[in-house]
DNA sequence: GTCGTTGCTGGTAGCGCTGTCAACGTTCCT
DNA sequence: AGGAACGTTGACAGCGCTACCAGCAACGAC
């Protein structure tokens, strides 16, 4: 009885089509826009693929139609569970979407995203999401003339390729550094490791803050290219009090520079917040149950990614926003780390269950 | 000039064939087979597709060859740092190689995982990494007739699909409390999160090494199926302790639960190691610089990724290893945190430099 | 009743690449 | 010298699907 199935034995459109009695496009409109078939052959295609378990060729799709169901995604790094909350949002927003996640790894390196960015784009991706915007010159010309919506993620800036979602690290560092001061602290350090660009603004914060406060001095920031981690928390704090500066406070770029402060602390047994306050960036969840609590700046990652996905599916299926770029704020969650200056050099050490007040605000930039 | 570029603008494999002044065909080959080309025409080709800046299309290639070039990775978060440290390895192997990853995150589910199976297997993977050993008899079955090489990692047990790379967690368990038997402490509790499969195997290594010893006792264990975090570390030890019995050591499934015990200790003023010990599990990087520096079972899950996807490539490329099963091991690294039992209740705060002495060990089933 | 319009369906012709097999030239052996 | 063996090359025929356009029926307007 002829060749019905393929050499590979899968069941392809055409047995599908002959089997609900209908011509093989009309099978494959129904995968593609089941509104434009009649309520008759729509069921009995339906039908028809469900028996004969059909799954379609998607390489056969692409080809043809010269189009992929891709979407590509650039992050500077896996490690990073930053960028792993990012990606959480990003797949489940892709889930139940036909669309699937090509995922690169650009290590923190513009070139070796503009390589990459060449490499997807060859392959016609419906969709892509970049990090930041710190492109090359290059990159972005290739953005700009890619045919297909493009999302930047992480931050927000003046200039966006298509769409943008994020938040200014700039304003949140800056919240960050006036936290401190109303708290009481005045000599606050800075502690930065790896030195990405989103660091780098946060550190533009911090020094504009000190400025405005009269604040600022050169010794009171310690960073390095070096990816970070909790042991390089404490190393640096260790650079910072050996530089001698009468600190009162700490700003650190990350979280786990933080708590690898918070650890040195306790190594040489200074008090927190009695005689260095803390304060995080991204309210990591341990955070919250660190001894004494940590004051960190909240940041949306994983609605970040999964709003970047929505919009971007929402984009390549001719929806397209009304706002294309998207500022997600960030909010100052206050803990004990950074509670008001006082005398007394003993943290106090009560439950973890303390109140957080919160201060909310979008990212602003005038 | 005839119809030299196709209607979309791409070069086509034709165009480099014709300036190259070869067929088709062998355009072709070069760039799955270069060594098949004569020296002559291997260099005519490379400069040809360098001077039009071909870059092959790979739904084409897909449907014309029955295959693709992509490696499905089924992981069941992408939240848990464990597995953001295996899947950059995978990621470092398949760089530079024709191979793209596809990842999807079955979320714990094995049912999930079925599904997901299914999803990549119509697309004919060249080749599949799944984590862990308990698939269901649906997944099995696919993955026994699926016709690409698959390595299970996470785990090794009695029964590859095909091939195996991991460390038993029995084992490592098991190590873990003979290391806390060795420093003299004797009534051990057991904290654990999510109970997944491999965290079950740890809590059976547990009870059989403290059944060994003549201390199992039920109240010692307390265990979720919540997910894992540093606050639900804290929480579950308050659980034990509310238990009542005297405890002088805990094992916790995984990192983040010690982190939060130590806190919980800290908050309550229990002197680590002096009243309680602490090991954890993963060898996370904090481990080593926390206050006391915390003890813990280190696992090779950077090295476990890379070595799974160049097995995996190696095999789809028909140099199968001569040992398809491959046990990691782990190593105890012990620190401040279990160090041997004594009166005094105050912890030894002394720099984090202190020498790790370790107990490296295959893991091994008898 | 005629014409245009709309909604649905099908035929044709590829998308760009590679599997297969045959053909060719060269080398080496007997 | 003849022939086998090898290495290299090319022609052909699709892979499974969809873009494009034509065709056809049903319907409403005049």
């Amino acid at each position: 009885m002829g060749r019905k199935r393929t050499k590979s034995g899968k069941i392809r459109l055409a047995e599908v089509a002959e089997l609900a009695g209908v011509s093989p496009i009309t099978a494959s409109r129904f995968f593609r826009n089941p509104e434009a078939l009649s309520v008759a052959k729509r069921t009995r295609v339906e039908s028809a693929a469900k028996e004969l378990g059909y799954v379609p060729n998607l390489a056969a799709r692409a080809l043809a139609s010269q189009r992929t169901e891709v979407i590509g995604v650039l992050i500077p790094s896996l490690t990073n569970n930053v960028f792993s909350d990012v990606l959480r949002g990003i797949y489940d927003a892709s889930e139940g979407s036909r669309y699937s996640i090509q995922l690169s790894n650009t290590r923190y390196s513009i070139l070796q995203e503009e390589k990459l960015l060449r490499l997807f784009l060859a392959q016609k991706p419906a969709g892509l999401i970049v990090t930041g915007i710190d492109q090359t010159a290059e990159s972005r010309a290739m953005l700009q003339a890619a045919d297909c919506p493009i999302v930047q993620i992480m931050e927000i800036g003046p200039d966006p390729v298509d769409m943008m979602i994020g938040f200014s690290h700039y304003d949140a560092a800056r919240a960050a550094i006036a936290h401190l001061f109303e708290q009481g602290h005045r000599k606050v350090g800075f502690v930065g490791a790896r030195m990405d660009p989103r660091v780098q603004r946060r550190l533009d914060g911090y020094v504009s803050a000190m400025k405005d406060a009269g604040s600022f001095d050169q010794r009171l920031v310690v960073t390095t290219a070096t990816p970070t981690s909790v042991t390089l928390g404490g190393a640096l704090f260790a650079d910072l009090l050996a530089r001698g500066p009468d600190i009162d406070a700490v700003f650190c770029a990350n979280d786990d520079l933080a708590l690898g402060v918070l650890f040195e602390c306790r190594r040489r047994e200074i008090a927190v917040p009695g005689q260095i306050a803390i304060v995080g960036f991204n309210d990591l969840e341990f955070m919250a149950s660190a001894v004494p609590t940590l004051t960190s700046v909240r940041t949306n990652r994983y609605e970040m990614g999964k709003t970047a996905a929505t919009m971007l599916i929402d984009a390549i299926e001719g929806r397209r926003p009304e706002q294309p770029v998207l500022d997600l704020g960030f909010k100052v969650i206050e803990r004990q780390s950074s509670s008001a200056r006082r005398s007394d050099s003993r943290p106090a050490v009560s439950g973890a269950a303390a109140a957080n007040k919160m201060i909310a605000l979008p990212s602003s930039h005038d």
